[in-house]
DNA sequence: CGGGTTTGACCAGCGC
DNA sequence: GCGCTGGTCAAACCCG
Protein backbone atom coordinates (compact mmCIF):
# COMPACT_ATOMS: atom_id res chain seq x y z
CA UNK A 1 0.00 0.00 0.00
CA UNK A 2 1.48 3.23 1.01
CA UNK A 3 3.50 4.60 3.80
CA UNK A 4 2.37 4.59 7.31
CA UNK A 5 0.43 7.42 8.80
CA UNK A 6 -0.51 9.69 5.98
CA UNK A 7 -0.33 13.38 6.49
CA UNK A 8 -4.03 13.64 6.10
CA UNK A 9 -4.59 12.13 9.49
CA UNK A 10 -3.58 13.74 12.69
CA UNK A 11 -2.97 10.51 14.53
CA UNK A 12 -1.10 12.11 17.36
CA UNK A 13 -4.13 14.15 18.23
CA UNK A 14 -6.29 11.09 17.98
CA UNK A 15 -4.21 9.26 20.53
CA UNK A 16 -4.28 12.03 23.04
CA UNK A 17 -7.15 12.55 25.43
CA UNK A 18 -9.26 15.29 24.03
CA UNK A 19 -12.15 17.42 24.95
CA UNK A 20 -15.62 15.98 24.73
CA UNK A 21 -16.75 15.69 21.20
CA UNK A 22 -13.36 14.93 19.86
CA UNK A 23 -13.04 11.29 20.60
CA UNK A 24 -15.30 8.67 21.97
CA UNK A 25 -14.10 5.20 22.50
CA UNK A 26 -16.40 2.55 23.66
CA UNK A 27 -19.15 4.77 24.84
CA UNK A 28 -22.23 5.16 22.76
CA UNK A 29 -22.64 8.89 22.58
CA UNK A 30 -25.57 10.74 21.14
CA UNK A 31 -25.83 10.98 17.40
CA UNK A 32 -23.02 13.07 16.21
CA UNK A 33 -22.91 15.40 13.32
CA UNK A 34 -19.35 16.25 13.79
CA UNK A 35 -17.91 19.46 12.65
CA UNK A 36 -14.80 19.43 10.67
CA UNK A 37 -11.48 20.19 12.20
CA UNK A 38 -8.99 21.66 9.89
CA UNK A 39 -5.51 20.83 10.95
CA UNK A 40 -3.14 22.14 8.42
CA UNK A 41 -3.81 22.81 4.83
CA UNK A 42 -4.80 19.56 3.33
CA UNK A 43 -5.83 17.53 6.26
CA UNK A 44 -8.98 17.33 8.25
CA UNK A 45 -10.00 14.77 10.75
CA UNK A 46 -13.24 14.55 12.55
CA UNK A 47 -13.73 11.99 15.20
CA UNK A 48 -17.18 11.04 16.16
CA UNK A 49 -18.55 8.40 18.35
CA UNK A 50 -21.44 6.56 16.93
CA UNK A 51 -23.85 4.03 18.16
CA UNK A 52 -25.86 2.99 15.20
CA UNK A 53 -25.73 5.21 12.23
CA UNK A 54 -22.41 6.55 11.35
CA UNK A 55 -23.17 7.81 7.95
CA UNK A 56 -24.91 10.90 6.89
CA UNK A 57 -25.39 11.00 3.23
CA UNK A 58 -27.99 12.58 1.17
CA UNK A 59 -28.43 11.65 -2.41
CA UNK A 60 -28.35 9.04 -5.04
CA UNK A 61 -29.75 5.61 -4.95
CA UNK A 62 -27.69 2.84 -6.35
CA UNK A 63 -28.66 -0.05 -4.26
CA UNK A 64 -28.72 -3.46 -5.73
CA UNK A 65 -32.06 -5.04 -5.49
CA UNK A 66 -30.53 -8.34 -6.24
CA UNK A 67 -32.83 -11.06 -7.18
CA UNK A 68 -32.58 -13.74 -4.63
CA UNK A 69 -32.01 -16.86 -6.59
CA UNK A 70 -31.93 -19.90 -4.46
CA UNK A 71 -28.41 -20.95 -3.91
CA UNK A 72 -26.64 -22.56 -1.09
CA UNK A 73 -24.03 -20.67 0.72
CA UNK A 74 -25.69 -18.30 3.11
CA UNK A 75 -26.23 -18.95 6.72
CA UNK A 76 -24.96 -15.80 8.36
CA UNK A 77 -26.60 -12.91 9.83
CA UNK A 78 -25.74 -9.72 11.50
CA UNK A 79 -24.92 -9.81 15.10
CA UNK A 80 -25.91 -6.71 16.92
CA UNK A 81 -22.97 -6.88 19.19
CA UNK A 82 -22.54 -3.78 21.25
CA UNK A 83 -18.91 -3.35 20.59
CA UNK A 84 -16.94 -0.20 20.88
CA UNK A 85 -17.58 1.72 17.77
CA UNK A 86 -16.42 5.07 16.62
CA UNK A 87 -16.21 6.92 13.38
CA UNK A 88 -14.30 9.80 12.04
CA UNK A 89 -14.18 11.75 8.86
CA UNK A 90 -11.01 12.35 6.97
CA UNK A 91 -10.48 14.61 4.08
CA UNK A 92 -8.40 12.42 1.89
CA UNK A 93 -8.07 11.29 -1.67
CA UNK A 94 -7.54 7.77 -0.49
CA UNK A 95 -10.58 5.83 0.55
CA UNK A 96 -8.56 3.71 2.89
CA UNK A 97 -6.32 5.49 5.31
CA UNK A 98 -3.33 3.59 6.49
CA UNK A 99 -3.68 3.34 10.23
CA UNK A 100 -0.83 0.93 10.63
CA UNK A 101 -2.92 -2.18 10.79
CA UNK A 102 -3.50 -4.62 8.00
CA UNK A 103 -7.02 -4.88 6.68
CA UNK A 104 -8.68 -7.35 4.39
CA UNK A 105 -11.67 -6.27 2.41
CA UNK A 106 -14.56 -8.66 2.75
CA UNK A 107 -17.38 -6.82 1.12
CA UNK A 108 -18.62 -3.79 -0.68
CA UNK A 109 -22.14 -2.51 -0.84
CA UNK A 110 -23.89 0.27 -2.58
CA UNK A 111 -25.77 2.01 0.16
CA UNK A 112 -28.87 4.07 -0.14
CA UNK A 113 -28.58 7.84 -0.41
CA UNK A 114 -25.00 7.58 -1.47
CA UNK A 115 -23.49 7.41 -4.88
CA UNK A 116 -20.41 5.80 -3.45
CA UNK A 117 -20.26 2.22 -2.23
CA UNK A 118 -19.40 1.33 1.32
CA UNK A 119 -16.46 -0.96 1.79
CA UNK A 120 -16.11 -3.44 4.61
CA UNK A 121 -12.75 -4.35 6.05
CA UNK A 122 -11.60 -6.77 8.70
CA UNK A 123 -8.31 -6.87 10.55
CA UNK A 124 -6.14 -9.65 9.16
CA UNK A 125 -4.69 -10.51 12.54
CA UNK A 126 -5.84 -13.99 13.56
CA UNK A 127 -6.95 -13.10 17.03
CA UNK A 128 -8.32 -9.72 16.15
CA UNK A 129 -11.92 -9.20 15.16
CA UNK A 130 -11.91 -5.52 14.50
CA UNK A 131 -13.87 -4.30 11.52
CA UNK A 132 -14.12 -1.03 9.77
CA UNK A 133 -16.36 0.52 7.19
CA UNK A 134 -15.20 3.07 4.70
CA UNK A 135 -17.51 5.32 2.79
CA UNK A 136 -17.33 8.60 1.01
CA UNK A 137 -19.73 11.35 1.82
CA UNK A 138 -22.19 12.04 -0.93
CA UNK A 139 -22.28 15.69 -0.03
CA UNK A 140 -18.56 16.13 -0.06
CA UNK A 141 -16.78 13.44 -1.99
CA UNK A 142 -13.46 14.51 -0.62
CA UNK A 143 -14.49 13.37 2.83
CA UNK A 144 -14.11 9.74 3.77
CA UNK A 145 -16.07 8.39 6.71
CA UNK A 146 -14.28 5.56 8.46
CA UNK A 147 -16.14 3.61 11.10
CA UNK A 148 -14.20 1.32 13.39
CA UNK A 149 -15.90 -1.47 15.27
CA UNK A 150 -14.04 -3.12 18.09
CA UNK A 151 -10.61 -2.63 19.55
CA UNK A 152 -7.41 -4.22 18.37
CA UNK A 153 -6.11 -6.76 20.84
CA UNK A 154 -2.66 -6.82 19.35
CA UNK A 155 0.07 -4.28 18.94
CA UNK A 156 0.60 -2.44 15.73
CA UNK A 157 4.19 -2.60 14.70
CA UNK A 158 3.88 0.09 12.12
CA UNK A 159 2.15 2.41 14.51
CA UNK A 160 4.67 1.83 17.27
CA UNK A 161 7.42 2.30 14.77
CA UNK A 162 5.96 5.59 13.75
CA UNK A 163 5.35 6.69 17.31
CA UNK A 164 8.70 5.72 18.77
CA UNK A 165 10.44 8.97 17.81
CA UNK A 166 7.59 10.92 19.30
CA UNK A 167 7.76 8.90 22.49
CA UNK A 168 11.48 9.51 22.70
CA UNK A 169 10.89 13.21 22.33
CA UNK A 170 8.28 13.07 25.06
CA UNK A 171 10.70 11.27 27.35
CA UNK A 172 13.38 13.85 26.69
CA UNK A 173 10.90 16.61 27.28
CA UNK A 174 9.79 15.14 30.60
CA UNK A 175 13.40 14.73 31.67
CA UNK A 176 14.07 18.30 30.72
CA UNK A 177 11.07 19.48 32.70
CA UNK A 178 12.15 17.56 35.80
CA UNK A 179 15.60 19.09 35.53
CA UNK A 180 14.22 22.59 35.26
CA UNK A 181 11.96 21.94 38.21
CA UNK A 182 14.94 20.95 40.31
CA UNK A 183 16.82 24.06 39.32
CA UNK A 184 13.92 26.29 40.31
C1' DC B 1 0.90 -20.62 -4.30
C1' DG B 2 -0.85 -17.71 -0.77
C1' DG B 3 -3.07 -13.65 0.42
C1' DG B 4 -6.03 -9.98 -0.90
C1' DT B 5 -9.95 -8.11 -3.87
C1' DT B 6 -14.24 -8.43 -6.43
C1' DT B 7 -18.81 -9.61 -6.76
C1' DG B 8 -23.12 -12.05 -6.54
C1' DA B 9 -26.10 -13.99 -3.26
C1' DC B 10 -28.06 -14.91 1.31
C1' DC B 11 -29.88 -13.53 5.70
C1' DA B 12 -31.70 -10.75 9.43
C1' DG B 13 -33.33 -6.34 11.30
C1' DC B 14 -36.41 -2.73 10.80
C1' DG B 15 -40.09 0.20 9.12
C1' DC B 16 -44.49 0.46 7.09
C1' DG C 1 -46.46 -9.92 6.81
C1' DC C 2 -43.75 -7.90 3.31
C1' DG C 3 -40.24 -5.40 1.23
C1' DC C 4 -36.18 -2.70 1.75
C1' DT C 5 -31.64 -2.26 3.33
C1' DG C 6 -27.34 -3.29 5.51
C1' DG C 7 -23.94 -6.77 6.75
C1' DT C 8 -21.61 -10.90 5.64
C1' DC C 9 -20.15 -15.04 3.19
C1' DA C 10 -17.69 -17.41 -0.23
C1' DA C 11 -16.33 -18.57 -4.91
C1' DA C 12 -13.86 -16.64 -8.52
C1' DC C 13 -10.37 -13.81 -9.75
C1' DC C 14 -6.07 -11.12 -9.41
C1' DC C 15 -1.42 -10.15 -8.16
C1' DG C 16 3.20 -10.48 -6.23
Amino acid sequence: MMGCLPAAVDWASLLLPRAPGSLHVGTPPPPVVASEVESGGNSAVTVAGCSASATTAGEGDTNNKAGKAGKGGGGRGKKKASRPRFAFQTRSENDVLDDGYRWRKYGQKAVKNSAFPRSYYRCTHHTCDVKKQVQRLAKDTSIVVTTYEGVHNHPCEKLMEALSPILKQLQLLSQFQSCTNQLL
